[in-house]
DNA sequence: CGACATCTTGACAGCGCTTTCAGAGATGTT
DNA sequence: AACATCTCTGAAAGCGCTGTCAAGATGTCG
């Protein structure tokens, strides 16, 4: 473990002061072509690598950004990630991921620990972060939330309209024919679970539809959940053609619970879920789902924040619609449900 | 944008010296317990936090382990992923994640940007930047490489091995009856891709059954590729009864091409994965596969870079074995194939 | 009660780099 | 020719923290 080569080094082989160094390898200022093939020479064959922890502490910026994620792996907040770092990777800014878990004490310890290392600006990825604890931050750094709406910090904020998404989903089996549909919702404290059950609400009484608790069940956004949902629902013994999943992954699980039940997706029941994850495309039948563009909200949000890093006051803020993706898990209403004829 | 609160900021208002805020931080040394109380209190009223990159550069350590991984949304990747952040939450370290692509290229400005961030070790998942480098590198930071083999690195290394698992998965086939299995594989170049096929080929051999090139097909590792992959096949028109997939992806790919023809799973077609993804037991049928041990890899591979961070010279290294996960998507070979008859 | 060991503390010199600041030349202007 | 302007460069002062060193305070023991 040979000691690192540093910038004096290279200033005594090319027989230059530190500054000149710094100079060029910053192009701070101009610098006769002589001086700079000799450093450039010392460099070489020094093989110097500038101290990247010495230089933010120089010059009071990391040149970071960090983002806090929920989960690592996460194929949700996945794509959003990888969007992040495709824009990151063009500008001289690097992402820090960390992880929060929707723990309010760990997100709020990761935020800490992004602050103390002096990340340049702050991505948040959802989260139970409070809004007043945010807006706080926000004071002292560039902040972009994704996935959730700030009280105050609206201008900063980039989320998809879930009422809208899921009365358009709910609103597509509508028009389906069915009426009698399930619902199968995140976790009640969530603010994109209540909205989207909203939604779902929404599209039942503007067709005139009576909502029906039984046909309301409660998951946790994790594939497990969504097979435990229909094994509620079915347990109730109530009637239904079709369901809303909150999200792709519980959609997964009603359609396992389905298929253990041989019971035929769509010919039997209808599913849809929400977010249109990257397996969705390739399930059995392929999932019809309301989108989600995760990966250009990632895009959106690390242009944004490098906009503001490079001067913007207000940057434009791209508005994200939950789009329809019709695929094969939903079929009309051809179910005879004696139940339901008292409805059309 | 007020200024950051300094550790000076901090012993002005407690009325001692720098040092000693430095120590009762560090609790590197004794102080007696009013100025303790002093400067903590004094802390507390500043909101004082230390600055982390002014640490690293004065203690020479960075408290931070670089984690080079290949796609920062994969769900292979990512379970590993979510196992080194386990234990370093518990560990005075954090992780820096940064993807590489399995671009050489890519991966080498990433280790770069790692090295002169001075992370003060370093995990490498997959990639294919040369052993060479990793070898180098490994001279100036302890070095863990996961799911490759080093050459010169053995003792550093946490791998599967794939030959096994692979042969494992198409024995299993063989045991259930079927004879003729056709193999998607990986990229050709990718030593994990290689040693899987080679597995396959194992376990024909062993079983006598011949190896026919019109039974193996080339994907990518993606979802998409296994899709085409049966359309490949089936346009050999060559018969099979089961399918060994690479990975689970590709499985899902191939999965879903059967379902399009209405070929049924297990019953027609008998398909097996592998890695077992977190999806593949939400799959339908829940898909039978090789397990790798993905989650207790990355927990491994982060305690061997602490052990060896805290002074172990060779670590314990565990073996992980693939192991088989029955789930459904495999059966008795009940399909009468004509051109079997000579290979009972 | 003096000699010596032990604690606690502040001064200070870095860690590796950036960034004024001002000086030395070189160039331009009238 | 005298002076104003540039251009290029090095010296030096930090960035915020750690860790060594030595001094002063306290305690111990014969």
């Amino acid at each position: 473990m040979s000691k690192p080569v540093t910038l004096l080094d290279v200033a005594r082989e090319a027989g230059v002061s530190p500054s000149t160094v710094s100079r060029i390898l910053n192009g701070t200022a101009n610098v006769t072509i002589e001086r700079r093939v000799a450093v450039e020479t010392a460099i070489q064959q020094l093989g110097f690598r500038p101290n990247a922890v010495a230089q933010s502490l120089a010059r009071g910026r990391s040149m970071s950004i960090g983002v806090l994620t929920q989960d690592i792996s996460s194929p949700f907040y996945g794509t959003m990630l990888s969007g992040i770092e495709e824009v990151l990777l063009d500008s001289p800014y690097h992402p820090v991921f960390i992880s929060g878990h929707w723990q309010e004490k760990e997100e709020s310890a990761a935020l800490q620990i992004l602050l103390s290392r002096s990340v340049d600006g702050l991505i948040i990825l959802g989260g139970h972060t409070p809004d007043e604890h945010l807006r706080e931050v926000s004071l002292r750094l560039p902040l972009i939330a994704v996935g959730r709406r700030v009280e105050g910090l609206e201008k900063r904020c980039l989320y998809l309209n879930n009422v809208l998404g899921s009365y358009r989903g709910t609103r597509h089996l509508i028009e389906l024919g069915h009426r009698r549909i399930a619902f199968i919702a995140g976790q009640a404290e969530h603010r994109d679970a209540q909205d989207r059950l909203q939604g779902y609400r929404d599209a039942l009484r503007e067709a005139g539809l009576p909502e029906d608790p039984d046909l309301i069940t409660q998951g946790d956004f994790m594939e497990h959940s969504g097979l435990l949902a229909l094994s509620t629902l079915f347990a109730r013994s109530t009637l239904f053609s079709a369901i809303v999943a909150a999200n792709d992954q519980m959609a997964y699980g009603a359609r396992l619970g389905l298929f253990r039940m041989g019971i035929r997706v769509p010919d039997d029941i209808s599913i849809i879920g929400f977010d249109d994850l990257p397996g969705s495309a390739f399930t059995t039948p392929p999932l019809t789902t309301v989108r989600q563009p995760t990966h250009a909200m990632g895009l959106a949000a690390a242009r944004m924040i490098l906009a503001i890093l490079g001067g913007a006051k207000d940057p434009p803020r791209p508005e994200f619609a939950p789009d329809l993706v019709l695929r094969e898990s939903t079929a009309l209403n051809r179910a005879r449900e004696p139940a339901l004829t008292g409805y059309r």
